[in-house]
DNA sequence: TCTCAGGGGCGAT
DNA sequence: ATCGCCCCTGAG
């Protein structure tokens, strides 16, 4: 395992909180699996150890993924512009963002319409059972995320055994999109709104998962997606028009956090989540 | 522009 | 055991 100082990084609300559907907790050890390493991470004080798998440590895989360039305190800073922000990251300190595989985020987020946590991490268990590598780590194996290429040629009635209901055809419509447009190659040098432009395309992709996609898959900080949670925070504790469109309400966001709205949210989310406020 | 179906799980009855 | 409810997109 590799040591790094890492303070101001809560390990367990940014990997199990809703922004990735891969990780879970075992034995005092974070383990996460994306679609090309299995991460392992174990927090000691102000300090985590670290390792990857299959390939060992691969120290710019884990710094891309956990975003470690990024200035805490600064993003902070920027965002702490009322009291519900303050007191939302008093609360909940130290949640950060993720910067996951743009395939990776687009299929589980897909996953995520109209579903749970709970229900979208079995599902993305099952489908990397199902599909995805199978890895060596210590004791334990591990399944990878399955390749985009693999999905899109997976029979239906496999992809369904996954419990992903209707999003099933929405999965491998958008696997044979990938592959046939060669989208991921092109992505991530777009700016926010051609790349969203393109997200919506995809089937099964609205405005919420194409946030979702852009914010933790493409590491676009400016923006929040707006989930019926995201939404009362806006219209509750920010006196936004209920009836306000998705794209308005995003804008004013936007507008708002001054290219740190991705963070804002997350800090929010969190907050009205967990002590059920709204 | 609006309404509603749709899969699965959970908590309440 | 059954019911209502939650969650977002696509189709009508």
């Amino acid at each position: 395992m590799n040591k790094l100082y890492l303070p101001n990084f809560d390990l367990q609300m940014t990997l199990l909180g809703g922004q990735s559907f891969a990780w879970d907790f075992i034995d005092g050890a974070y383990y996460g699996v994306t679609r090309d390493r299995v991460i392992k991470i174990v927090r000691d004080g102000e300090n985590i150890y670290w390792q990857t798998f299959p390939k060992k440590d691969d120290f710019e895989f884990v710094e891309k993924y956990l975003r470690l360039d990024v200035d805490y305190e600064k993003v902070l800073k920027k965002i702490s512009k009322d009291e519900h922000i303050k007191k939302a990251a008093a609360k909940y300190p130290n949640i950060r963002l993720l910067e996951q595989d743009f395939e990776e985020a687009l299929l589980s987020f897909i996953i995520s319409s109209n579903n749970t946590i709970r229900s979208i991490r079995k599902s993305v268990r099952s489908l990397n059972q199902m599909y995805g590598e199978k890895v060596e780590v210590g004791g334990n194996s591990f399944h990878l995320l399955p390749k985009t290429e693999i999905l899109a040629e997976a029979p239906l009635e496999d992809i369904l055994k996954s419990k992903v209901g209707f999003r099933a055809k929405y999965l491998k419509d958008t696997a044979q999109n990938l592959v046939r447009s060669g989208l991921p190659g092109k992505i991530k040098e777009m700016d926010e709104n051609e790349a969203r432009r393109k997200l919506v395309e995809l089937k099964g992709v609205g405005d919420k998962i194409a946030d979702c996609v852009l914010v933790f898959g493409l590491a676009h900080d400016n923006v929040t997606p707006l989930d019926v949670w995201a939404k009362r925070v806006f219209i509750n504790l920010y006196g936004l028009d209920p009836k306000m469109k998705y794209d308005d309400m995003r804008k004013w966001i936007k507008n708002y956090f001054e290219g740190h709205a991705a963070w804002a949210g997350q800090f929010l989310f969190e907050y009205i989540r967990n002590e059920k406020i709204l």
